[in-house]
DNA sequence: TGCTATCCTTACATACTAGTAAGTAAGAAG
DNA sequence: CTTCTTACTTACTAGTATGTAAGGATAGCA
């Protein structure tokens, strides 16, 4: 069967799902309803039900589009992006592009809500976060072996420390409504990683 | 007038606080109602408003409490442990101490909530963040001064790293349920802000 | 004894929640 | 032209949310 698309728009599901992401990215999962993505689209919640069958099944169909997504676009930074710090310094660029519009990060945000979400939500969300961790293990064992990034402890801790300490300052810096505090966090854990070697200016934007 | 209690127990006003607190930290505040905490209590939603108005005043009088003890165990520190990295470590513990009974800290959960919580709730959550802020400004100055701790960037930066860095580790622990990731981040984290190595940096003293 | 304040209940109001049932307009398929 | 499918709408349900009004129980006190 043919895919098709009636006014020259996105077709229904990818809005609903693009308007869902941004609620649940500043309000979180438990924070938004049917009722205020139905409103934003202008269309009932009958047919947000028609596409997503149960608020759950919505709230997993978000966590596997933005995992891959996020995939995606660290798949680019690899083919872009030869030097390990510098791969972290864009790793951490992707936070910050989020952060720019506002937002949490979705996998963040639900990771507070965590002990609410449904199962299968709950499951995406750590796959999300070990993918993560397994692509920043790949770059810190490169930059290990280039002798680029120094720092004692697992790989694996490492990363962990990454994630962790990026999602804390996205979560951190939404209160207090800038990116400056955000940036001046990354810069500094990434800074503590790489060699004492002449840095290029990172996260300058 | 006279502090009474009736029948031997803590007053309704602070078992109120007790469990709401819990439920907060655990499923955040748009993810409990009165009715889960009446039901808890064994009382109804009726009695709730009857101490905390609305919700809202609810929430705020949870954030001041949690403050106001967060800020006694900070000044407990200061009296007991004179090392600035052991400081820092006590203060990593404090954190610790809320993981341990399987909660996030409160005001990590309400900075996720931020853009949904009233105003005096979000005013709340700023000044929490700026009394740890300013609490470790002092511990880190201090090691600074003593040479106990070493670090680039400014006093506050670092002072918010510290802050993003366990906030976002404890928001990470709870999905993967334990404690050790929270652990091993902590302590990364704060081994890179220990003076190094005992070798030649001690020779400037 | 009766007055009063505290603390609570019953009963209710109002709004919103996710989700469903039934129907329909528009097009594709045969 | 009929039939089926897609993508909705209108109208509704059951349950839950925060919040209110009125009054009852109990204790301390004048």
């Amino acid at each position: 069967m043919a895919v098709k698309r009636q006014r020259g728009d996105a077709d229904t599901a990818t809005k609903i799902l693009d308007v869902a992401e941004r609620l649940v990215q500043i309000r979180g999962f438990n924070g938004f309803s049917y009722a205020d993505a139905a409103a934003d689209l202008k269309i009932t919640t009958a047919a947000l039900h028609y596409h997503f069958a149960s608020k759950a099944e919505l709230g997993a169909a978000l966590i596997v589009r933005y995992a891959a997504r996020f995939a995606d676009a660290l798949a680019a930074v690899d083919t872009r992006i030869a030097d390990a710090p510098a791969k972290l310094d864009a790793y951490a660029g992707l936070y910050l592009d989020v952060l720019r519009s506002r937002r949490m990060c979705l996998c963040g945000m639900l990771a507070a809500e965590y002990q609410t979400l449904p199962k299968p939500m709950q499951a995406a969300v750590v796959r999300f976060f070990d993918e993560n961790e397994a692509w920043l293990t790949c770059v810190l064992e490169q930059g290990q072996a280039e002798g680029t990034l120094q720092f004692t402890g697992s790989v694996s801790d490492v990363a962990r420390l990454i994630v962790s300490s990026l999602e804390g300052a996205m979560l951190m810096a939404r209160p207090y409504g800038g990116i400056k505090r955000f940036q001046a966090a990354a810069s500094q854990l990434l800074a503590s990683l790489a060699r004492a070697t002449p840095q290029a200016e990172r996260l300058e934007n």
